[in-house]
DNA sequence: CCAATTTAAGCAATCGATTGCATCCATATA
DNA sequence: TATATGGATGCAATCGATTGCTTAAATTGG
């Protein structure tokens, strides 16, 4: 006799209130609020239902609450990549911010691209989010996408890229400082011929840090040549290439650079170094963003914290009151303070 | 006169198949169908609806669709934490695998942290997730919290970290392999004194490597020395006090070290220069990982590549085969093979 | 020309929890 | 003792889409 196992998924019978108040004999109503800690349920029937929730194994099921309550408890987080150390932060702060809360996040990548992004926001909106906390894309422009879902009601937080045309919550760093004291810090290093590399300039965080790199200078007396503001994209290739051109003639080549972004102050380094050129001492360097790997450099690499764990805690935090706030109309702008990270790249006074 | 200017929040009336089903005089049936390509609905029928559902701007409701079909299109991801590069990718490669299917993704971190793993794996649950593709916790046994959500039916694909007692799908490299392969390198390069660092020995991949690391020696002939197998978690500092303590005597010190992780390499690394021990000349670096620092140090760290956003990707693609397929109980064990990456921390023969 | 078959669409139950309103009973009040 | 009060629970509709079954119309075939 030959017996056959057959091995089949067993989707176990799921435990619903109704089941609970099947074995209770009461309805699915009290279960309901029982559950939900209603007032009206007598403290006895309480206990009585978290009790045999809890011994029958019950998991609600937000789905169905979701539906009839209109509340997912689930938040769309839009990155241009998981990848980049920031962005990987900026998930880490908001994830374990509104896990406590019982939020789950979804997170969707728009890699930079107008498509993706509208994708990105297609799957979240169908999902149900509560909201939608993002930073949007560098190339052009999210506007509409963003502003219909803000028409449709849906609570968007945007974080470090913002959209400064729309109306609505945001948490970025002051970066026309961050710009300001990288480039003050390089002056008073006794640098004179300061060079900037700037990202994309559609994005209000490089146009504010290359506010910052002219005000510094201004404010230092010390000329802003169009020549030394070199387009560099937040990449170790680019930063090597930008830095090739702009160092090319040695006689009237800047003696400092602030990259808007560490990748491309490092690809600079690593050009400067295979060129022997010294930093700091013939040419000072420092970065923005205090990724993991400026301090693994070397020289160490001077740059700008923007805490973007941090950033990212804020961000669900002002989501979160905004979504119990009564008056939900009231934005919410925080500013959080760079902070200049002095390392070896430019400390030229300490190693003269 | 004075208008008073109410903002409040207007939640646009969601647009339903019900409205598109009244717009064109039809029943929502119908509508739905069409809508899924469902067979036995007509062609004008179908172009009827897409047309007017566009026109409508509608966006179908996921929740409700899940709650009644029990397909809920998002997938849960567990990480120990997302700002680690190797997690960061998974999830990039996860996300951009099935986001071209319509699934969403939730992420929860566990911070290796027994009750995070569970309050993890309990939003996922509520959030009526799919399925769930997730790396365990290091400190100890995730089996229950795994295999009770298995018996409940919910399909598992496991990626890097493993419960080999649980019968499940799964993506790994071959550790054994990276191991092996990276301890045969500082063979080749003329170390006779090799030692290693593991970290947490609870977890598969560590004591895989381990595993290949002593094959190799064994295989060329040379002692395994269990002074010189220390244990040193993923970290940049336990790795510097770790080389601390292992070069501390210079007469009976290692000549090359293999570390199960990049971050301790590095402090290894750092602790090595500190001491003006040249590497690789007097002592020979490998690391595992291929994170992105390790190109970026100096001298490069030599390393093993485990193709993480593949890894991902293949996660993602065995999960779905799954989801589609009739029998779900065959599990898929996938093998990706690691690759040496010689850099110069390793490299005397290049650099004698 | 009528029965058999196919095709297209409608009916209504359902998924699981929430919630406004009704009801019941016990206690307090007149 | 009859009535107002309110605390605790039940009833039933609801959220929006899916789906098994039924029905109506159109097509085919004998």
């Amino acid at each position: 006799m030959c017996k056959r196992l057959h091995k089949v998924r067993v989707k176990k019978q799921k435990i619903t209130i109704q089941d609970i108040a099947n074995r209770i004999s009461m309805t699915p109503s009290t279960v309901s609020r029982a559950l939900n800690n209603h007032p009206g349920i007598s403290e006895t029937t309480r206990q009585l239902v978290l009790t045999t929730a809890k011994a029958m194994n019950y998991r609600p099921n937000h789905i169905a609450a979701a539906l009839r309550s209109g509340k997912s408890y689930v938040i769309g987080v839009v990155v241009p990549r998981t990848d980049r150390t920031f962005f990987a932060s900026i998930i880490r702060g908001i994830e374990s911010e509104v896990a406590d809360q019982g939020y789950g996040v979804i997170v969707c990548q728009t890699n930079d691209n107008s498509n993706q992004e509208k994708r990105a926001l297609d799957i979240l909106m169908r999902s149900q989010v509560d909201g939608i906390i993002a930073s949007v894309i560098s190339s052009s422009n999210s506007r509409n996408a963003y502003t219909h879902l803000q028409e449709e009601g849906v609570p968007i937080v945007f974080y470090d890229r913002i959209i400064e045309s729309i109306q609505a919550s945001s948490v970025v760093i002051n970066d026309f400082r961050g710009g300001y004291i990288a480039t003050q810090h390089l002056v008073d290093q006794g640098y004179t011929k300061i060079a900037h590399f700037a990202a994309s300039l559609e994005l209000n965080i490089y146009r504010e840090r290359l506010r910052g790199y002219k005000a510094a200078l201004k404010e230092a007396g010390l000329p802003i040549r169009q020549d030394w503001i070199v387009h560099c994209p937040s990449d170790i290739d680019k930063g090597f290439k930008a830095a090739q051109q702009l160092f090319a003639t040695p006689n009237e080549r800047p003696d400092a650079l602030f990259s808007s972004s560490d990748y491309g102050a490092l690809g600079a380094l690593q050009y400067l170094k295979s060129q022997n050129i010294r930093i700091p001492e013939e040419v000072g360097l420092i970065g923005f963003a205090n990724e993991p790997f400026t301090s693994y450099v070397e020289p160490t690499l001077s740059t700008i914290e923007q805490f973007s764990v941090e950033m990212g805690r804020t961000a669900a935090r002002i989501f979160l009151n905004q979504l119990s706030d009564t008056d939900s109309s009231i934005n919410h702008q925080t500013v959080l303070q760079p902070q200049l990270i002095v390392r070896d790249s430019s400390n030229r006074k300490l190693n003269p």
